[in-house]
RNA sequence: CGGGGCGUGGCGCAGCCCGGUAGCGCGCACGGUUUGGGUCCGUGAGGUCCCCGGUUCGAAUCCGGGCGCCCCGACCA
């Protein structure tokens, strides 16, 4: 990596972006154009989000169901929106059993429509609801250009499909589970995401309201890290998702739908990410903690061997995911340098001196250099590194966040977004502009409405483009 | 679909302008050396130079045609 340090421009950071994730074992490239494959490494690290937001759902009540890859062509075009948002995107499935289909088949790009069928025949009555479903699976958008992670013509994702009796559980619903997802970013993977709500240019094809988190990544692009919509009623009204309400009348249900995906992975990668490659944030590492053993004789090797399995299994029985690295070809040094690059959180040393010693040193990957290195006595090992590894978690959240907040800048004209957008930075502004005077910033500073954040920083004031005095607030910012 | 670039061992590239029988780095295999921050040395395996046609005694190189891929933009989790 020596020869390609991280920089604030864009073009270097998507060269270092590629090579990171091919060069930890992330992901390799596909034989077929825009797919993914996802190594174990990176493979692992979707696990630890899917284990850390599968037990926020149950938490909150939902439960894992699947439902068909693919969908009747038909199905996709009954809510109107939803057909003009996707069929651009669409891969379609038109012959198969050796004959042509009567009906094309498309590939799922997300499930409403299936799943809208489904829950039509599954809700009958008020009792039926609230129906709160999820499902792990893959979808196919035949995305024109594509990156590893951030998007690709297949991802990964979590989907969530519920159904209520009113619009107000359903608002409550699609809040909720953004709040999820920005509990899990921030408090899992570390990326101090923005919670707030998307612009009509920006909605969830045939969505009410789209809301999301928005992550800040370390060349200061935006990323749309995941996404709750309330569908009002236009999904149930398209597949008659109906129930029976307690005074006998029938009404139509008021669904929801949300989803993150692999391009968490990405995020996680390019919000943390610096010259010597990967930062992994401990609860979302495969590794934990990678010990690399230091020996020069067999007699050494085999006593630093002893002390090495014996720590391992420590902290193995206490719930800590340890590696240790017994690569005999390899050198410590080469060692150390492969960890760093791969992220691990926390390295131990392991050599002659220690064993006599009974001691050990750690490295801290969030820290640079010497800076994050430490002795420690073996009998402590447990506790170190229990500390360490929630330091470190927490480190790796202020950094981005601190990063984040220099990189916001508040302003009053547009004059001033334009320079602000200009440097890189994203632009926090008072915003009551049309979908044309949206479509005019983006042509003109190639920076989109992100969203209008929940948490307000600015008062009410003069809209930079319309002049018109409003409450709204909305975040631009070039996007992934 | 618009603009730019590239197709040469597994990967990254040089060679092309100015034709002469294919080379470098990484990786891989084997041997030795080294191991507290990416060891070093030696030996070796591995190539239809994208495809088709033309010019020529001779084409990776020149000419014509085709194909593929990548990057920038439009679309997007």
């Amino acid at each position: 990596m020596s020869e390609q340090a991280v920089t604030a421009q864009s073009e270097d950071f998507s060269r270092w972006y590629n090579e990171i994730v091919y060069r930890a074992d992330l992901a390799a490239p596909s034989p077929v154009r825009g797919c993914v494959i996802i190594k174990p490494y990176g493979y692992e690290i979707w696990e630890g989000i899917k284990s850390g937001l599968d037990r926020r759902f149950k938490a909150t009540g939902h439960q894992n169901a699947y439902f068909p890859l693919f969908i009747p062509e038909s199905y996709i075009r009954r809510e109107a929106q939803h057909v003009e948002g996707f069929s651009p995107e669409l891969a379609v499935v038109t012959h198969a059993g050796g004959k042509e289909l009567e009906e094309p088949l498309v590939v799922r790009p997300t499930s409403e429509t299936v799943i809208g069928e489904a829950f039509s025949d599954w809700i009958q009555s008020y009792r039926d609801l609230p129906l709160l479903i999820n499902q792990w699976a893959n979808v196919v958008r035949w995305e024109l250009r594509t990156r590893p992670f951030l998007r690709t013509a297949e991802f990964l994702w979590q989907e969530g499909h519920t159904a209520h009796a009113t619009h107000d559980e359903a608002e409550a619903e699609t809040r909720q589970m953004l709040d999820v997802y920005a509990d899990f970013a921030i408090n899992d993977a570390a990326i101090p995401v923005i919670t707030g709500e998307k612009s009509r240019l920006e909605r969830f094809a045939g969505a009410l309201r789209t809301y999301t988190i928005e992550a800040m990544m370390r060349d200061r692009r935006a990323l749309q890290s995941g996404t709750s919509h309330n569908l009002g009623q236009n999904f149930a009204k398209a597949f008659d998702i109906r129930y029976l309400a307690e005074n006998n009348v029938t009404e139509h249900c008021w669904t929801t739908s949300w989803g993150l995906s692999t391009r968490m992975v990405g995020a996680v990668v390019m919000a943390h990410g610096d010259d010597k490659g990967l930062r992994l944030p401990p609860k979302l590492a495969p590794y934990q903690v990678v010990i690399v053993p230091i020996y020069k004789s067999d007699a050494q090797r085999s006593a630093v061997m002893d002390a090495v399995e014996r720590l391992r299994k420590l902290l193995d029985c206490q719930g800590i995911r340890a590696h240790v690295d017994r690569r005999e070809s390899q050198s410590p040094g080469f060692k150390f340098n492969d960890w760093e690059m791969r992220g691990v959180p926390l390295r131990m040393e392991i050599g002659p001196r220690d064993v006599r010693n009974n001691k050990a040193v750690l490295a801290r990957r969030d820290l640079p250099g010497r800076q994050g290195k430490e002795f420690i006595s073996q009998d402590g090992a447990v506790e170190a590194v229990r500390r360490l590894l929630a330091e470190i978690q927490t480190s790796l959240l202020e950094d981005a966040r601190r990063f984040r907040d220099e990189h916001i800048q508040d302003v009053a004209s547009y004059d001033e977004m334009r320079a602000v957008i200009e440097a890189g930075d994203w632009a926090r502004a008072n915003w009551d502009g049309s979908d044309e005077d949206e479509l005019r910033v983006k042509d003109e500073t190639g920076a989109t409405i992100r969203c209008f954040p929940f948490e307000r920083h600015k008062e009410p004031g003069a809209c930079v483009l319309s002049g018109r005095v409003t409450e709204n607030v909305a975040l631009f910012a070039k996007a992934y």
